[in-house]
DNA sequence: AGATTTTATCTACAATGTAGAACAAATATC
DNA sequence: GATATTTGTTCTACATTGTAGATAAAATCT
């Protein structure tokens, strides 16, 4: 691991590119965490927290292929890289580890 | 539950208070979580985060008494309020809900 | 009283969170 | 084939959090 940590939003954003696979782009982020947490943002929040993500080599991007739908400009899509899921992981980790000390936040595991 | 979210490190330092419970105050706190994370921050980060914590209500401090150890300033000592705890519950049922629909990061759970 | 210890407070700056406006690239329609 | 419409990205700016170091304050020891 790095010595870097991944930012509160940073990481919510990271978990919605995994959760969609191959159709994590901007706008579908923006819906889907507004599915998940009920959090709503706004999309420019969402694409310059991509664009770090990027930088610092958490996910990868190529621009998709138009589609049929209607129109529109064509999707940037985002993958995790090795390293982003390696973050999460972590991040999950030292998490889990922490509220198994703390009866009150606890979770059962097997 | 309110609007305000907990950024990544004010989360971790309201999870080391509810750990020490009777003992936490900043340098306890910054050891604490070094000990936890392997994580080694400047004292003053510690203590600008629980005045943000408190100033949003998830913490209260209070001056504890002098110690019989050798000599050194009173400890300001933090702790979590309901408002805390319940924050620090939504943010791991956020999580551990969306980790559930990704394979690789899912727990298993009783 | 002065030295030493423990700890908090203050001040600043960097990184992340957040929003909205501007812009670009598709398709549809006439 | 020009223009309207749709879908989506990029740009710019500012607020909030993250992070550090220096300074100051209270306590005990000698």
């Amino acid at each position: 691991m790095g010595k870097e940590y991944l930012g509160e939003f940073e990481e919510l954003i990271l978990l919605m590119v995994t959760l969609l696979k191959e159709e994590a782009y901007g706008l579908g982020i923006c819906e889907e965490l507004k599915k998940q947490t009920g959090r709503s943002t706004a999309i420019g929040a969402v694409h310059a927290t991509l664009n770090r993500l990027e930088n610092k080599g958490f996910v990868e991007s190529y621009l998709g292929d138009p589609t049929k739908e209607r129109g529109g400009r064509r999707k940037r899509l985002y993958t995790l890289t090795a390293y982003g899921r390696e973050a999460l992981v972590y991040s999950r980790d030292i998490r889990v580890n922490i509220w198994t000390q703390i009866p009150e936040l606890a979770i059962k595991i097997l």
